[in-house]
DNA sequence: GCCGTTTTCGGCCCGACTGTTTTCAGTCG
């Protein structure tokens, strides 16, 4: 078993010794373990071959041993009896916000309760309240929080759908007996959060397709198979349906099937007001519902079908009648940001705090990937769960990436590394004063624990965009997309005050978060508010990120001169410093 | 469970916030 997935099962024992309510050290100690794991700089094989491993600063006698037999015999029979002891539905009820192994235990214990149905049930016969450390609050919480559950039961993240979606495309261009393929729908839209995949193909022999599309090896069910039409339920529980038309109705069922419903219904409109007629099989000259190729306007791409309409092409980000048609009648459809415009990250941790790699790795990885730059943006002290960096080991990561750089250039090797840090936003201040932060290249600063009250939330943002040595303001809102709300926030105020102040706001390209989100990016760039779409890595393979990150910045409307971090790097320096030098 | 030692047990353990308390426990980042 690889050292990654033994690292897992160790983080898995941490929650449920949590559960059992095991000494909190212990579980900590776990949960360490697995951190280490991950970041050794070794091959786990040659440290257990030489049994060094239980020498490892974190891991001792015990998780050596049970690191030994997982890496040996791909199973651990501790793991196995501590799991078959936990019900299952446990771990459910902990993922709801506001529980802990805590109260789990507690309404496992007293009541117990080991489903979220159980649970629901007993929140709302008032059972949970009696309880002490509980109360009418509590219980309301938790319904909120099956609630939120239940509505996204069947939404996924982009980036779990695109992970199914693109093999199967490609799978789908190598057919013999495919013209044309693509993906559709709201995954085409780059839409955040998806319900389905849909796949349009164009084909002459649309009952082959069908069969290799229902006989594909990630198909676990088979919904629905017709002549044109399937649909399956991938891995995941995730749907996707596919449609097979003639190639001559390809575009047109390209643009009806990517949708979005309220941009379609514009299209039709303005084919109506041209005495046409629009709809998945063609643009027809008719005003009767017509699927006649005799009457049908010659159309080889989408392109063709804008034209016809008297407008630019819209690329599919921009499908969601928010002032696409405006644009295109006025042939002013911006060029958006490709990801390959992107020239660096500045918002990215290493394991000097919670992430995976070491500085000289990531710069290695970074340089050799093709990247200008690489800002090394710990976490700050008061995040002390993810291994903040106090002032002095700060100053030591200063001195470490100056090493690194100074070994890169004698290398002859034009990629650099930039110092910074993560600032937590704390209560009246931020975590490191003014002093320390002017020592930076770059300074990011992150709301990480918010209050209920939206005003003083607003306040401690705006007063962190303020702070001169401020560059930017990440992950504005705090939300994780399906699993928790955006912290209450007054967004026009934060964006006001960013213009004003001359920071910039990310846009987090983790695929969880998005934030801020597409919708409000196109009024803070008429404010004058510039964008740095950054991965927040931490592993080197989130670098993958920032093409998500472009697509949700497309969905914006940005286009490459609204986002800092396409600059190369001698001009992103003189950016860099602007914030610092104005009056 | 790990670490380190005045070497086999005691310390590890931030800080804000909420909701339940009436002085603090649980949760979260």
């Amino acid at each position: 078993m690889q050292k990654d997935e033994i690292a897992d099962i160790l983080k898995e024992i941490g929650v449920f010794l949590e559960l059992k309510g095991e000494n909190p050290f212990k579980t900590r100690a776990y949960q360490n373990g697995a951190r280490t794991l991950e970041s050794l700089s070794e091959p786990l094989e040659t440290l257990i071959a030489e049994e060094r491993l239980a020498k490892v600063k974190g891991i001792g006698s015990a998780l050596s041993e049970k690191i030994t037999e997982l890496a040996t015999t791909g199973k651990l029979a501790y793991f196995e009896e501590l799991k078959a002891s936990i019900p299952k539905g446990l771990i459910d009820i902990l993922n709801i916000p506001g529980l802990g192994p805590k109260k789990v235990k507690a309404v496992y214990s007293k009541l117990g309760i080991d489903t979220i149905e159980a649970l629901e049930q007993a929140c709302n016969q008032n059972q949970l309240a009696e309880l002490p450390g509980f109360g009418n609050k509590t219980e309301a919480k938790i319904l909120q929080g099956i609630e939120f559950r239940r509505n996204y039961a069947s939404h996924h993240h982009i980036s779990t759908a695109l992970n199914l979606a693109e093999p199967i495309l490609e799978q789908l261009r190598a057919h013999p007996d495919i013209i044309r393929c693509s993906i559709a729908g709201s995954l085409r839209r780059h839409k955040e959060i998806v319900r389905d995949i849909d796949f349009l193909v164009s084909s002459k022999k649309p009952e082959l397709i069908i069969e290799f599309f229902t006989g594909l090896s990630g198909v676990l069910n088979i919904s629905a198979k017709g002549e044109t039409k399937a649909s399956v339920i991938l891995e995941g529980g995730i749907q996707a349906d596919l449609r097979v038309i003639s190639d001559a109705e390809y575009p047109f069922a390209q643009a009806y099937f990517t949708g979005s419903k309220e941009h379609n219904i514009v299209m039709r409109q303005r084919a109506i007001a041209r005495d046409l007629r629009l709809n998945e099989y063609g643009l027809f000259k008719s005003t009767e519902e017509t699927r006649d190729p005799k009457l049908r306007l010659e159309c080889k791409t989408e392109e063709e079908i804008f034209a016809a309409l008297d407008l630019a092409y819209i690329p599919p980000e921009l499908r969601e009648d928010k002032g696409e048609f405006e644009a295109g009648e006025a042939d002013k459809i911006p060029r958006l940001i490709e990801w390959t415009n992107l020239k660096g990250s500045l918002h990215n941790h290493s394991n000097w705090s919670d992430g995976n790699e070491s500085i000289e790795e990531i710069a290695n990885y970074m340089s050799e990937l093709g990247c200008d730059y690489w800002a090394i943006t710990d976490h700050s002290r008061s995040s002390f769960q993810a291994n903040g960096l106090d002032q002095a080991r700060l100053r030591k990561q200063i001195a470490e990436i100056a090493r690194v750089n100074g070994e890169l250039e004698a290398e002859g090797n034009s990629f650099r590394l930039l110092s910074g840090i993560e600032v937590d936003i704390l209560k009246n201040s931020l975590d490191f004063d003014d002093e320390l932060l002017a020592e930076l290249d770059v300074v990011v600063a992150s709301l990480h624990v918010a209050g209920s009250n939206e005003a003083d939330n607003t306040a401690r943002l705006i007063s962190a965009a303020e702070n001169p040595h401020v560059h930017m303001l990440a992950h504005l809102t705090g939300r994780l997309l399906l699993r928790r709300e955006p912290y209450p926030i007054d967004q026009q105020s934060v964006i006001d005050a960013c213009a004003k102040t001359g920071t910039w706001l990310e846009l987090n390209a983790q695929p969880y978060r998005f934030d801020l989100d597409w919708r409000l990016w196109q009024q803070a760039k008429d404010k004058g508010v510039k964008c740095v779409i950054n991965p927040d890595t931490h592993r080197n393979e989130d670098v993958g990120y920032l093409r998500l990150g472009a697509g949700i910045a497309r969905k914006g409307w940005l286009t490459s001169d609204d986002v800092i971090n396409t600059l190369p790097l001698a001009k992103l320096r003189k950016e860099l410093k602007r914030k610092r030098t104005r009056q």
